[in-house]
DNA sequence: CTTGACTCTCCCCTACGGGGGAGGTCTTAG
DNA sequence: CTAAGACCTCCCCCGTAGGGGAGAGTCAAG
């Protein structure tokens, strides 16, 4: 099938087809004489992988590795495991990060409540927050 | 003093005052005869409250909006604990988010350990992933 | 044979906060 | 006076996953 119905099957835009392309996830089986791509149908399949690594983030340039991992005749699941460890690292860092900052706008917000906005000091820009630094 | 200096005392880059200065948050008092940024001892403390702004999660354009409405005369506290708020609720939200990623995560791992990989289907990429659906 | 839908490549654009470097001017110490 | 170092503007670059549109070739139905 061509492009445009595979992206239709797919329920996604021609764009995005394109782009898979391009960055190795989702290669056309073939090129018709004219330079069409051509796909078969465990392009579906395909795409619906890419869509759920992606889902549980994994980035497309890894998605590539595990996928020529595959295509190689390995099995990527030790790699896909890593893949997911990391982010889940990465991951508990970023909520932990976001959990701090969280906490510092609920500080802020209890000091501001107190605060007198008549009394702001003319000097500063905000005492909400530069007295917080 | 010029921008060199003040970059150097503030600990960090003349691009980065430059770009402040592009934006915005960060005005130099005056230019020179010859084009050159020339600043206060204010501007110091300025830059301090940009950087505290960042810190709790404010952009610069934000940023921007908070010290035009001092340089008005106003005070800006019931702006920013407005922004403050907004802020909260994204980050609220995006916490949320990651968590329930992160939760998939830890889903996904248990089922790798359960699964056998010399059984993986050889017609997906991987099962780990694919059956995760 | 023509027309309209489809496809191709190529290039610029998005958010965000700057970094890198070119090419030209200014200042200041020796 | 001259040379180094500081400064100026302008333009392109990063990451991520595409979107928008130009200009040109291709395919199918009427």
């Amino acid at each position: 099938m061509r492009i445009g119905e595979l992206a239709a099957r797919a329920g996604t835009s021609v764009k995005t087809i394109r782009y898979y392309d391009r960055v190795g996830v989702l290669r056309p089986a073939e090129r018709g004489a004219s330079g069409y791509r051509l796909y078969g149908e465990d392009a579906l399949e395909r795409y619906r992988f890419v869509r759920a690594a992606q889902a549980v983030g994994l980035r497309l340039g890894e998605i590539r590795e595990v996928i020529a991992l595959r295509d190689r005749g390995e099995t990527p699941c030790g790699f896909v495991v890593d893949l997911i460890g990391r982010r889940a690292a990465e991951l508990d860092a970023r909520i932990a990060e976001l959990q701090a900052l969280r906490d510092e706008l609920r500080r802020l917000d209890r000091r501001a409540r107190r605060l007198d906005p008549r009394r702001c000091d003319p000097g500063l820009v905000c005492h909400v927050i530069d007295a917080g630094t």
